[in-house]
DNA sequence: GCAAAGATTTGCT
DNA sequence: GCAAATCTTTGCC
């Protein structure tokens, strides 16, 4: 499929959302004989602005977050409570700080290297490697829908870090990128809600509706269940 | 330099 | 339903 126009993104960052739903996100195969990852984005949010207090960019421009002021479709990878990765597509025109984070993902293709990536990142996860092991086995049985149904989990499925930040996702010889739906795809149906994990942001951003997703998705995630 | 907190997930009570 | 695990980023002294 071909990648997503940059248009889509360029635009406002809630029309870039709504557009992320249901592109597929593509990872190409890291090493001889793998194959490549593919899965339809099922949940993002979007963080819009230094205004929103619940955006990286609340503090203004820093060494983090400066690719959320450049170009849209870009790759903004940041590492959440010293052990998560979290994949964001900046959107919006250079120059305006924002994002949306991809949230759920619906394996399309490559379960098995989006299986193995969870379940070495699940050994890599604790210090005491043994502890590890359970969570390993329970990976090893998980149904496919699972393995990418956090943020979180999307990173580790699809192998990414904050070196991948800069990347951008709308070049077709990228290793990583976003891809449009195929035209047999029927429009998925799109529900709203508050964002997820933000109660440190205060009124009125922890009330905003700016988490979207695909309800009928088998892959969304647990913690929007909650 | 130091302390605090975090766009999460898992496991135990 | 709550706490732990883990470490980078940021603000403040």
């Amino acid at each position: 499929m071909p990648v997503l126009e940059r248009d889509l993104l360029a635009a406002g960052t809630l029309a870039a959302a709504r557009s992320l739903l249901g592109a597929l996100l593509v990872r190409e195969a890291d090493a001889p004989g793998a194959e490549p990852r593919v899965g339809r984005i099922v949940e993002v949010e979007a963080y819009i602005g230094e205004d929103d207090r619940a955006s990286h960019a609340r503090f203004g421009r820093t060494a983090r977050n400066g690719v959320m002021y450049g170009a849209p479709g870009i790759a903004y990878v940041y590492l959440v409570y010293g052990m998560y990765h979290c994949l964001n597509v900046v959107t919006e025109p250079e120059g305006t700080p924002a994002a949306v984070l991809v949230r759920a993902v619906e394996p399309v293709a490559g379960v098995t290297a989006m299986r193995r990536a969870r379940v070495a990142f699940a050994g890599r996860r604790r210090r005491d490697r043994a502890a590890a092991e359970p969570e390993q086995a329970r990976i090893a049985l998980a149904p496919p829908e699972r393995l990418a149904a956090g943020p979180g989990l999307v990173a580790a499925a699809f192998g990414l870090t904050r070196e991948h930040t800069g990347l951008d996702l709308l070049d077709p010889r990228s290793p990583v990128r976003l891809e449009r739906a195929s035209d047999e795809a029927p429009e998925p149906e799109i529900a709203a809600s508050p964002r997820i994990g933000i109660g440190y942001a205060g009124e009125p951003w922890t009330s905003v509706p700016w988490r979207l997703y695909v309800p009928s998705s088998p892959a969304v995630s647990a913690a929007a269940r909650r």
